[in-house]
DNA sequence: CGTCACTTTGAAAGCTTTCAATAGGAGTGG
DNA sequence: CCACTCCTATTGAAAGCTTTCAAAGTGACG
């Protein structure tokens, strides 16, 4: 339940499971009718730095948001899914770079008008505070996953965040390259590689092409990515996502 | 100016440079009044999965918050100092355990109050938001070291957030043990131990006693941990903790 | 002043990275 | 439609940094 991949992200419930009060007025209700744009595979959306003048809505493709070390060295704070909504933890400024994994299409809205708006919506108020709770649940899962766990736990806890968070049936797309998982997990593409091909020997997971893997024996795989998240917390936290002013 | 060592807390300006504005109806006023409670050092405050019933305004002290791994690892997420409010980022369950690192006094407010308060007050809204914002701005700050820094590079970046958070003229106040040291940035008690011994044998730091170190030559020690973040930083963003709801 | 816990230091082991080379795929052009 | 080229991924071997294991040193507290 907690979006492990989407740092600076919230993935909304699925229509079908929002209920009458959410669905009269769902944040991302805001950003219809706003145009959409495109961008094609490796084009930043913004830059680390910028001013931050727009909140966006993700409706197909998948992001990158970085950041970058003076000596080049760069850190992937997280994946950003179509559902998600990008950019609401800024203040003034963006806090990381934002990149077309693939491509593209997002609908754009001034924060400024964003916010101004939420601040005059009730309903609307409480789904912020819940997409900034979100991201920060999943910036403490990614603290625990980078400062305590081992290369294959990272890769482990890694791939099942995708299946929880993309996957169809135990087989999860992975667009992003192996670049941009070592930069993500705080590896290299060597080990990332070595480790896929260790789970894959041990037939818990079976690659299909470079973008696809199949996950074998997703009990096993729980246990080596560490248990701390995952299906068992969610389980413990059923409505973590609900409302958070209590009206 | 971004609180890297508070993932999970605000610290707000000091009252001498607060605008009028903020002066009127500060976050922080809604604890006034509320009782005090004492918290011996190595006492938990609250423990993660708890039912998140309250947020809390550090008078005295310094906490620690941290996450846990099955087996044992541990990972403090922040440290918690006087002016923090511990607690915001919560839904209905704390993500974390919180524990006096040093006696603590800390005031206690419910957190369906909080945000019930926080929901009717137009003025304090943006400090809510701007308190969120600047936990995952720290949240970020940390996932970068944790992922592409060297053991020296963490050592040196938390001295220098230190620093600017309660630093007194280049000396600093170390409460916490080298075990919470080593658990906050990913290392160990003996790495911590020989990078702080290394940066003394160079004359960069002068360590007095256990928990006092004398910072000696600022700028070298910021060339080391990584340009990323601190002073420079802080002169590109000068208004990055103002209004986040440009009224 | 003695004890206990924390910290520092040393040496060896281990895991991940680095450097290097091979393999595999996607896209392009003939 | 196939061959070629380039980029990405995998694999191997050695190096390096951090950890682990062990022991000595230091300081706080009763």
């Amino acid at each position: 339940m907690h979006a492990q991949l989407a740092a600076t992200s919230h993935q909304f419930p699925a229509s079908g499971t929002a209920d009458a009060a959410e669905r009269s007025a769902s944040l991302r209700d805001l950003f219809r009718g706003q145009p959409s744009d495109l961008y094609s595979a490796g084009e930043a959306v913004f830059w680390e730095g910028d001013e931050a003048g727009h909140i966006f809505d993700v409706l197909e493709g998948v992001l990158r948001v970085y950041r970058i070390l003076p000596d080049g060295r760069r850190a992937i704070m997280g994946f950003i899914y179509p559902g998600d909504v990008l950019g609401v933890s800024f203040q003034s400024r963006y806090l990381f770079t934002a990149e077309a994994v693939t491509d593209v299409r997002v609908r754009r809205f001034a924060r400024t008008r964003f916010f101004a708006l939420v601040n005059d919506t009730p309903e609307l108020r409480p789904q912020l505070i819940a997409i900034l709770c979100d991201e920060m649940s999943a910036a403490q899962d990614q603290m625990l996953l980078l400062g305590r766990k081992s290369a294959e736990e990272r890769v482990v806890s890694f791939l099942l965040a995708v299946n929880r968070k993309n996957g169809v049936g135990n087989t999860i797309d992975l667009p992003m390259s192996r670049l941009d998982i070592a930069d993500y997990l705080g590896l290299t593409i060597e080990t990332v590689s070595r480790m896929l091909t260790g789970l894959t020997r041990r037939g818990l997971i079976a690659p299909a092409g470079r973008h696809a893997i199949a996950l074998r024996r997703l009990h096993a795989l729980r246990e080596i990515a560490g248990g701390d998240d995952g299906e068992s917390a969610v389980a413990a936290r059923p409505a973590s996502r609900r409302a958070v002013w209590p009206n």
